[in-house]
DNA sequence: GAAATAGAACAT
DNA sequence: TGTTCTATTTCA
């Protein structure tokens, strides 16, 4: 027997084996399989099988489960997200059921048989295949002489047989604060958990908006709320798993890691807050979450919904077109708002613009607690010599360089690499230089310095975990200064007084075809976490944008959507990034002319806005793709086996 | 994704 | 002509 084989390589064919045939009887679609490539084991699935000559085989070497572990349901949906994402099979279903979840460390053996089997009787099934080999205790499993229960359940452990649960596969947007949304909710959940099915909830992070909703929705069903993912024990995750896919009445809480997870009688799946960046996976192959959880949700024929207080535009726009319910409630907007124009921007050389202050200063006479928006959190991100006008640029790739004070380096926001920071120039040596494109780091301290004695608090992606204690000390009547990054969004429920943008229409300029989508969201989710009574924007005269036009969910998305559909951009239309780089010039520009001819045979040449040559220490040039037609898939699916080719779907940062 | 291999660069 | 480092190919 043959067997093709999906390995998790960024390699779009599937590899063919010889099957032992002690391993035959196990052969089915999407079984794990340990097969040897390159002299190195791998983990595949296998895709498909057939009769025939095996010479020029290798043979596979063991047979990972005792039947496929993912379902149909997830098959489909793997396909698809394949197809969507021109990502190769194998890598998705990695993603879909990883090597490291340690099953058989929690999976147990009872034994049905006195004689061969009774020595094996409460064994986990790692133990017992180390004692008597796989392919024994899998030729008594498949004789009937033992079965397998999990450790947390107590159930037998069968192959998930999702289907055929029928309910009204509706989809619906609710737009509204946080209070409505958990809301609504709860009162999904409540009747599905009473009907004895799960609910599946997706939450951009765990440690702030998913431990908010654990928090909350633990107060109202006590006991049957789990969660998936979450950094804690290996054991704590099994647990989820095997009650989700044995047990009904739960209410599942995970992060994109439990798309593919198997729920027993799944009767809704519930997103919050889908225009999270955090949905957006870049390990192994790029996808968005919400829309593989609205997938899900079709081929399950369950209802979905999507709930935010500023909703993708994406998702909006198909929800006026039809495809989902809207349910609008009434969202937090600011009761008066404040422009302060500046006349330049904050930098390191310059004191602190003067109304920042004067506000401040009032806001602590009268003890209330302030929060302060920049979009940047580090120190600076615009480091330059004043002697030879060279900017702090990486060595490594060329990119520009960021201050991080708290660590003392300097990080490339291009490769990631960080180096540690000296205080000259790399090319003159002078000592003289200047910070701007100033963050959270540099505000935090200059605001200590000019309020001794108030708590200045910083919140961002790293730094949020670590202060939750001190924000959660906060209190009325003592005045404080909370500064952050859109991270300030994610401790729902943290009252303040006033709320200060600073530079937030700088993400004009740094957001990309997103940038206006981009502000709508930062600044409605801040009002929906923070609920300030009072709203100031300090903006820079030359970059001053209308704050009032953030404020109406429907006239903003009406006015963005005319605005993409003009430029026929997302979401008109599909955009890719085909990214070829070779150390090699010569040879880039040999594979780029390559590319060019098989877009030409492909039919999809017009299709391709640049290509945009970028030279750096590799050669690269980048292509952007626009379309929604399928000869672009097989175009794009033909070329990204191409060595030193990679393809982003919906690229962000264009 | 990474081992194997072909190719370039360098030293003898 | 041998050695080492790097880029490219191929994996069943």
């Amino acid at each position: 027997m043959i067997i093709h084989v999906a390995l998790p390589i960024p390699v779009r064919k599937a590899f063919s084996y010889a099957v032992p045939d002690r391993w035959v009887p196990f052969i089915k679609p999407l079984l794990r399989v340990k097969v040897p490539i390159k002299n190195r084991d791998f983990i595949g699935f296998i895709v498909g099988f057939d009769e025939g000559d095996t010479a020029g085989f290798k043979e596979i070497h063991e047979v990972i489960d005792p039947f496929p572990l993912l379902g149909e349901n997830s098959l489909q949906l793997a396909e698809w997200a394949s197809h969507y994402y021109i990502a190769p099979k194998g890598l998705v279903l990695r993603y879909a059921l990883p090597a490291g979840l340690p099953i058989e460390q929690y999976l147990k053996i009872r034994s049905l048989s006195e004689i061969e089997t009774g020595a094996l009787d409460n064994l986990t099934l790692k133990k017992a295949c180390k004692k008597l080999g796989r392919d024994v205790i899998y030729e008594y499993y498949n004789k009937g002489l033992l079965r397998l229960y999990d450790t947390f359940t107590n159930r037998d452990f069968l192959p998930c047989n999702n289907d055929g649960f029928d309910g009204a596969a509706d989809k619906t947007l609710f737009i509204g604060g946080v209070k409505d949304r958990l809301q609504c909710y709860t009162e999904i959940i409540a009747q599905h958990i009473g009907n004895g099915e799960n609910v599946l909830m997706f939450v951009p992070d765990h440690h702030s908006v998913g431990q908010f909703f654990f928090d909350k929705l633990s107060e109202q069903f006590s006991g049957k709320v789990l969660r998936y993912g979450v950094s804690g024990t290996a054991k704590k995750r099994m647990e989820t798993y095997f009650k989700a896919r044995n047990e009904g009445g739960f209410l599942i809480i995970g992060s994109r890691s439990c798309l593919f997870l198997p729920v027993f009688r799944n009767g809704h799946i519930i997103v919050e807050k889908p225009e999270e960046d955090e949905y957006r996976n870049e390990e192994g192959f790029t996808f968005n979450a919400v829309d593989l959880a609205i997938q899900r949700a079709k081929i399950e024929h369950i209802p979905i919904v999507l709930g935010s207080v500023s909703p993708p535009l994406e998702i909006y726009k198909r929800a006026t077109e039809g495809e989902f319910k809207i349910i609008e409630k009434i969202y937090p907007r600011p009761k008066q708002y404040t422009e302060i124009i500046t006349e330049k921007g904050i930098s390191a050389l310059g004191a602190m613009p003067e109304g920042l202050i004067t506000l401040l200063s009032r806001a602590i006479e009268n003890k209330e607690t302030t929060a302060i928006y920049t979009p940047r959190k580090d120190y600076s991100s615009h480091i330059k010599c004043l002697d030879c006008k060279g900017l702090f640029l990486c060595p490594a790739c060329g990119g520009g360089l960021s201050y991080q004070r708290s660590k003392d380096l300097l990080a490339c926001a291009g490769c990631g690499r960080t180096f540690p920071y000296e205080d000259r120039c790399r090319q003159c040596g002078s000592k003289l230089i200047q910070f701007s494109n100033v963050g959270v780091e540099y505000l935090e301290r200059k605001l200590q310095d000019a309020f001794p004695g108030v708590p200045v608090i910083p919140v961002t992606g790293e730094t949020l975990h670590e202060n939750r204690d001190a924000l959660t000390r906060l209190r009325p009547g003592e005045p404080a200064i909370i500064i952050g990054t859109q991270a300030l969004s994610k401790p729902y429920g943290l009252k303040v007084h006033k709320l200060i943008m600073i530079e937030w229409e700088e993400l004009m300029r740094i957001g990309g075809y997103r940038a206006g989508e981009k502000m709508f969201h930062v600044l409605s989710n801040l009002m929906d976490a923070l609920e300030p009574e009072e709203l100031y924007a300090l903006m820079a005269r030359k970059k001053r944008v209308n704050l009032q036009e953030f404020f109406d969910v429907k006239a903003f998305c009406s006015a963005e959507l005319e605005k993409r559909k003009n430029a026929q951009f997302p979401p008109y239309m599909r955009i890719f990034l085909l990214e070829i780089e070779k150390a090699d010039e010569i040879a880039g520009r040999r594979l780029v002319a390559k590319i060019m001819s098989t877009a030409d045979k492909y039919g999809v040449a017009k299709h391709i806005t640049g290509p945009l040559m970028q030279k750096r220490r590799k050669y690269r040039w980048r292509m952007i793709l626009r379309s929604n037609e399928d000869q672009l898939y097989e175009f794009l699916s033909a070329t990204v086996g191409f060595p030193g080719v990679r393809v982003e779907a919906d690229p962000v940062n264009i």
